[in-house]
RNA sequence: GUCCCGUUCGUCUAGAGGCCUAGGACACCGCCCUUUCACGGCGGCAACACGGGUUCGAAUCCCGUACGGGAUGCCA
């Protein structure tokens, strides 16, 4: 089978994390069968159309690593020929020109809702002469759905079979007044043009399918495979959206998601292959099928998400994660990290990354290798650091300045043997206030190691300035 | 209102009539490891929405109810 599928977002905001998943299997899907996904911007609407949502969509598709086929095609650009095709419709008795106004269509859904039936328009103009068109009025064309009593049934590869009769289709519009193609005309169009075989996309397109398909046969083109999915929920059940912390692929990134771990968190979320939770992009590729798709509207858990990055990131090397966190430690932080500094992440980055879940969790972990000169010590810190500890710092300087090999493993035997001196053998009551001392935080990877990494010069040096820092404090 | 779709632990899910005393993951709780916090290891809590059928047998099939979501635009 060669499968086309396609990316149609419309430029109207940001990408949406349900717009993600979209493309996600698409792409899947295509690679799956060694087919294409394509790129078009639905940008019929020229009110909403925005360049920025354009170069962000591209942005944010870039940052998922999920590439497409070709160019980008704008809709917009192609609609001569949808309203060729408007047009061809009419000669073909497949449409037809309404002269309703706005408000005209307004009265009619108002009056239907009060008697309890469908909201459609009634087909005035269905077969009312073009003689009768009032003069000075634009019209528009409407499709011509059809009116027995008979039904339609689509297939659909991830809802199965949808049935629904034909007093549920109306004579929608094709062609606005203004000779502009509606979606719903230039969908199947630019579908039918662009070789589109399979229309994966979310299900609040199910009722459009129908719709559209009544184009496609009116035009005896091939009707497409449908898959529709559902939409993703809110941790509420409530449509995903920016209460619910973030609804964009752009919010993720800086919350400082990796792109893999959105991609496999998306992947799982109502699509599964047995028990399987961790699955790399070529693994997806072999195992994709729509066939694994659940049909109900899966809702977004920040948690297991959170999860999945923690183990992308204790499995990305560690000089790319230093690399991400460069931003961080910059932006949030005021960091400029030197190539000092930089050595000093790359060396304690392993450990690092094994603790921590999200980028911004390691960037702030990681900051106090950037520390030069000042840094300041947060209120667990300041707690440890009470004159006992000022002491046990004092004597572990001493130690420390006559250490011969300073190793993780010697700079342990030495506080160890200050405990065994001051503090009963109990090390941790000199590793907390080494580490409050060297981190200016309670809380850090093996401060054993990361005196190491830092050096004996820096170690020394951080020692000193806080002692100073504290003494200054308890003598004023 | 009308139409479409859905419903297994708190959440994501496995499950395609006997393999189910319903499995896994995340979250949560406990224990172990431990210089902190994590990680890791071990263990625990926890679900077939409800009611009728069909069948020797139903989480799995059918019908109804309830609840949830979506659609109902000269938006996409």
């Amino acid at each position: 089978m060669t499968a086309v599928t396609r990316f149609p977002p419309s430029p109207t905001g940001f990408m949406h994390i349900g717009t993600a998943r979209t493309a996600l299997f698409n792409w899947l899907f295509a690679k799956h069968h060694g087919g294409t996904m394509l790129f078009r911007i639905e940008d019929t609407d020229r009110k909403r159309h925005s360049e920025e949502a354009v170069v962000t969509l591209i942005k944010d598709m870039e940052w998922l690593k999920l590439d497409w086929d070709g160019e980008i095609v704008s809709q917009f650009e192609n609609r001569d020929r949808h309203a060729e095709v408007a047009h061809e419709l009419v000669k073909k008795g497949a449409a037809y020109y309404c002269y309703c106004s706005p408000e005209e269509l307004e009265d009619m859904r108002e009056k239907a809702k009060a008697d309890g039936a469908a909201t459609f328009y009634d087909r005035r103009w269905r077969d009312r002469d073009a003689s009768d068109a009032p003069e000075g009025i634009k019209p528009v064309i409407r499709i011509k759905a059809p009116i027995d009593d008979g039904a339609m049934v689509i297939n659909d590869m991830v809802q199965g079979e949808i049935k629904v009769n034909h007093e549920q289709l109306d004579d929608f519009i094709i062609l606005r007044s203004d000779g502009t193609p509606t979606y719903m005309l230039s969908v199947v169009v630019d579908d039918h043009d662009m070789g589109v075989t399979h229309i994966i996309r979310g299900d609040d397109h199910i009722n459009n399918a129908f719709r559209q398909r009544l184009i496609f046969e009116a035009m005896g083109w091939t009707v497409p495979a449908y898959a529709h999915l559902p939409l993703i929920l809110g941790p509420d059940g409530a449509k995903m959206s920016k209460r619910h912390g973030a609804a964009s692929v752009g919010e993720y990134k800086d919350m400082g998601y990796l792109p893999e771990a959105i991609c496999n968190y998306l992947l799982r979320l109502g699509w599964s292959h047995g028990d399987d939770e961790i699955i790399s992009r070529e693994q997806a590729i072999e195992w994709f099928g729509l066939e694994a798709a659940n049909k109900s509207a899966p809702r977004f858990d920040f948690a297991k998400l959170e999860s999945v990055n923690a183990h992308y990131m204790s499995e990305a090397d560690d000089e790319t994660l230093t690399e991400l966190i460069l931003p961080i430690l910059n932006e949030k932080y005021g960091l400029l990290p030197s190539d000092t500094h930089l050595n000093r992440l790359n060396a304690g980055m392993a450990e690092l990354k094994q603790r921590t879940k999200t980028l911004l969790q390691l960037a702030d972990e990681a900051k106090f290798y950037c520390f030069d000169d000042t840094y300041d010590f947060n209120e667990k810190a300041t707690q440890i650091l009470d004159d006992d500890a000022l002491a046990i710092l004092i004597k572990v300087q001493d130690k420390l300045d006559s250490e011969p090999s300073f190793t993780a493993e010697n700079i342990q035997i030495a506080c160890k043997d200050v405990a065994d001196e001051l503090a009963g053998g109990k090390l941790g009551k000199i590793g907390m206030p080494l580490r409050a001392a060297l981190t200016g935080s309670g809380v850090s990877p093996s401060i054993f190691h990361a005196a190491e990494i830092l050096g004996r010069d820096e170690t020394l040096r951080r020692l000193s300035y806080t002692l100073e820092t504290f003494g200054k404090k308890t003598a004023a």
